[in-house]
RNA sequence: GGGCCCGUAGCUCAGCCCGGUAGAGCAGGCGGCUCUUAACCGCAAGAUCAGGGGUUCGAAUCCCCUCGGGCCCGCCA
């Protein structure tokens, strides 16, 4: 129980009266009401003082501004579809039914009324109240009416307070929702198979990132949350569903920043008989699709419209190592031994251990000299092949893997390979990877290589973070803006 | 992990630089008002100034530590 303060006690007081009234603070429900909209449009078809007593209406919601004026009084009524004004009058209610509703009714409860549909004089949609009946006490009283809640580690912490003043968080999660909902239907419509892998596995894999571990009683053995989708959804492919994907919460220990939550939701296609050239025409596809979405949804957002451009395709493409050595200065790259890009590393600063492989240094030189750069929406493509252990080395260009990465305002959106399907190459780069760097190494998943024994179709692949599509298509600044609940540390 | 910034009433903010023991608005209480919409007018009330320690006759204010948060950097392919 937190300290009650003393606008707590008052409402309390306010329960207890009404419950030794008779009347009921907490009913179980309110029967047969319209949303806002409806009485809203009803409302919109009369002249400016007038109603209509031949279409009654009950709406609920909650209320959040009372305005009283002697003898009438108007409430400000909020519900999912926007908000409708309660218009009260003694002479309607009754002396006694009107003081009695005043006198109960604090901003923030939910309550349900009963009314004509009405446009007041100053031509306010609005319900002619008849009746009012309170649904919920609220005890503790809602953020400031006009300023919102402003604290943002409040907001955080206590999202239902946020949702509850504003509009726009309200607008922006529902935005989010109809944008994974109408991801899940491109692919559908595109043939793809939607399905659930194991989020705790003895081993994650599929990535190089530190997992979360935890225990199963049932193994008595340690188990880690997934860092990636990725082999399970190939082994789909061994088995023969051919077009899957999973969109789904993945785990690494990592620190929350703005585009780093260490929950994340991440969405991965894989489609056999294709390659990445395909891949990229679905991703385009979709982000265009996506794109026209969020133009409808947020209209009145400068940050979604500038998102909608953005994602709207043609987009731009650059060569991993030429862009890198034009930005650089550096010329061969390729070329260079693992102790000189090692050391070419260094001098930009980075601090990762000697012992990384030599695909880690490249990735950093990549970070330093040319992300910084793209602000647009822009495919890199053609790795060098020491920085990626699952895809398939490039069909024309040696040294090189058949992958692109996708890069917005300075950070990584995704990631797609042709995918690696030679089960000796692929036991091999594990090893690579074992020998060089570590607890971060890519595990080494016996099973995995196992299954591309049996014959893994010619396949494409890619991993998307959702949370940051999703930011980039609404012009959100950080990750925990497009994030219900992000993690924070408790107090 | 490093740097900078923030934490004052349930909420939104002022006061801090330059030390004299906290001020407003919203919400809540009481009173007034029959078309307002950040309604308005009057009265009264509401604060361990994030927590702890120090300097000082005196600390919201200056110093140190801790907690929580934000931004940047590092780390996180």
């Amino acid at each position: 129980m937190t300290d009650e303060t003393p606008l707590e006690r008052e409402r309390r007081a306010k329960v207890e009266r009404l419950r030794t009234e008779g009347r009921e603070p907490y009913p179980w429900s309110f029967v047969g009401r319209v949303t806002s909209d409806a009485v809203r449009a009803r409302a919109r078809t009369l002249s400016p003082g007038e109603e209509a007593p031949e279409h009654p209406a009950r709406v609920a919601g909650r209320v959040k501004a009372i305005r009283v004026h002697g003898r009438t009084a108007f409430a400000d009524l909020e519900d999912r579809d926007g908000s409708i004004q309660l218009l009260l009058r003694s002479d309607t209610m009754g002396d006694a039914g009107f003081d009695t509703a005043l006198r109960d009714l604090d901003p923030g409860d939910i309550v349900g009324a009963e009314g004509t549909p009405a446009l007041s004089k100053r031509g306010e949609p609005s319900v002619h109240v008849r009746s009012l009946a309170l649904l919920a006490k609220a005890i503790a009283p809602p953020p400031e009416k006009y300023h919102g809640l402003q604290d943002v580690e409040e907001r955080l912490r206590r999202r239902y307070l946020d949702l509850m003043s504003s509009p726009e968080t309200r607008a922006l999660f529902r935005t989010r929702t109809l944008l994974l909902r109408e991801l899940r239907r491109y692919l559908d419509a595109a043939q793809f198979f939607e399905v659930e892998t194991p989020i705790l596995l003895p081993i994650a894999g599929g990535a190089a990132a530190e997992p979360f571990v935890t225990h199963s009683r049932y193994l008595d053995a340690d188990v880690q949350l997934r860092i990636a989708q990725e082999l399970p959804l190939k082994r789909l492919l061994v088995g023969g569903l051919e077009r899957v994907y999973e969109l789904g919460r993945t785990f690494r220990n990592e620190d929350l920043d703005s585009v780093h939550s260490p929950e994340f939701t991440e969405l991965e296609i894989y489609w056999a008989y294709a390659d990445y050239h395909d891949m990229r025409r679905l991703i385009e596809g979709l982000f265009g699709h996506l794109a026209e979405r969020v133009r409808e949804l947020l209209p009145d957002s400068a940050g979604a419209q500038q998102g909608a451009r953005d994602f709207t395709p043609p987009f731009a493409t650059v060569d991993f190592v030429d862009e890198l050595e034009r930005r650089s200065g550096i010329d061969g790259i390729l070329s260079k031994s693992p102790e000189e890009l090692r050391s070419l590393a260094r001098k930009v600063g980075s601090t990762v251990p000697d012992s990384s492989a030599p695909g880690v240094f490249l990735d950093k030189l990549f970070e330093h000299y040319v992300e910084p750069h793209l602000d647009r929406l822009t495919f890199v493509v053609d790795h060098p092949a020491a920085t990626t252990p699952l895809a398939k080395r490039h069909r024309s260009r040696p040294g090189r893997v058949e992958r692109f990465e996708m890069f917005y305002r300075g950070f990584e959106l995704g990631n797609a390979y042709t995918e690696l399907n030679d089960p000796d190459e692929q036991e091999r780069r594990f090893r690579e990877q074992l020998g060089s760097r570590g607890e971060e190494a890519y595990a080494y998943d016996a099973d995995f290589v196992r299954a591309l024994l049996h014959g893994m179709p010619p396949a494409t692949g890619v991993g998307i973070g959702v949370d940051r599509l999703v930011m980039g298509l609404v012009g959100a600044a950080s990750i925990k803006d497009v994030l219900l609940f992000p993690l924070v540390r408790p107090r």
